[in-house]
DNA sequence: ATTACTAGTACTCGAGTAT
DNA sequence: TATACTCGAGTACTAGTAA
């Protein structure tokens, strides 16, 4: 398989980038992955670097190399995966997690389709509350919360059904019931076809969340996927 | 940091692959990549499905992944050397290690230089003894070796001097002391400018060696690099 | 619903080379 | 020596879609 950017990181690791700061060439690195024929190319490797600490992989001085923390990190979590799947330990699929972002204004997709009252009727009866007619859009802060987000999705949740109103389709969304601020109970709902990346969700519950935890923009929020 | 086919097979690991045939779809995979933007696409996650299965890292049987011998090997490695390298072991450099290999003809460049009188000089005060003036092309039969091979090559060795001879020059040379078969010192020679790819080496020896060990081509010869 | 093909674009690579 | 830039060529990507 290609070598990548990921092979040099755990290479340099290998060669004790990880306690210290060591000496490399480009040269001798491109020549450890097989050299320019079938391998990868000095010019490459100095590009990889570049790459590599430019996303604080690893700090450079000079000639000298060394992984920072968030480099660490990353050896860490490939260990501990490859570890625990050898192991025979699988992912379990939506576990409870908590996540956490700050209260953002939007554009309130949700509060549309929630103040239909074909998709109200769904939502009431799959998740066990009738939604107030309004959503809370989150910003995550933590990039793992992102990720969390995304298996989230992936993962399944309760869907709703796509219907069709006055000649115009409303698509499929999945929900996730959650726990907010500790307190209260409600859902993040994710349209099908959002205008949103996976760092803001939505979340809708029975009551106006906003008021009822006196919320304004910027307030950090917590929330346990349940 | 992209993600890469790597990835996926981890993902897979992840998901229990390893012991089971599990059930996945392209599109639940590129969704837990972080979806068609900014992360994998659907179609990218097929074609890289069928490159791990064309490189036998994986089998797949209808929408059945189970991760093979091979792609059991690469997570065990990566979990290895992960593991090794936090816990501050580095690799050694050009460690003693034994290669295989068949006897191959080939162009023998390694002979032209090895029969001038002024590397010949220099190879027997470098190496201790003064080389017949031929040498043995060996085909390296396994892949880890020609890694193997690669790695001890960037890794340093005994370095010979270019010089110039009736106005032609003469580039530099690598060698590694070896015993071939487990009885005749040697070395393997890697010219700097050479024809072969890594999956070919040159040894060299005082004495003939496809004569004292009765050699023909395609006859298997171990090599233990010292 | 799926997988995976085709087409066209975008990105990455490495040769050459400046520094 | 070394690193890292430019740029043309080739690879890998995604959108669209067939099966």
């Amino acid at each position: 398989m290609k070598k990548c950017k990921l092979d040099l990181l755990i290479l340099l690791a290998r060669k004790g980038a990880l306690s210290e700061s060591i000496l490399v060439s480009t040269s001798a690195l491109s020549a450890e992955f097989g050299g320019s024929k079938d391998g990868i190319s000095q010019q490459t490797v100095s590009r990889w670097l570049l790459e590599l600490e430019d996303s604080d992989l690893i700090g450079r001085n000079g000639k000298r190399v060394r992984i920072e923390s968030s480099g660490r990190q990353k050896i860490e979590e490939i260990a501990l995966v490859a570890k625990e799947s050898l192991a025979g330990k699988t992912a379990k699929p939506a576990e409870c997690c908590d996540i956490k972002g700050k209260v953002a204004s939007g554009f309130c997709e949700g509060k549309y389709y929630v103040a239909l009252p074909e998709y109200k009727k769904q939502l009431a009866s799959k998740l066990g509350f009738s939604p107030f007619a309004g959503t809370l859009n989150i910003r995550l802060s933590r990039s793992s919360d992102v990720e969390r987000v995304r298996k989230l999705k992936a993962s399944g949740g309760i869907e709703t059904d796509e219907f069709v109103r006055d000649g115009r389709s409303f698509g499929r969304s999945k929900c996730f019931p959650v726990l907010i601020a500790g307190k209260i109970r409600g859902a993040l709902i994710f349209p099908s076809r959002s205008h949103y990346g996976d760092e803001v969700v939505e979340v809708i519950a029975p009551v106006c969340l906003r008021e009822k935890l006196k919320l304004k923009d910027g307030k950090e929020v917590s929330i346990r996927v349940l």
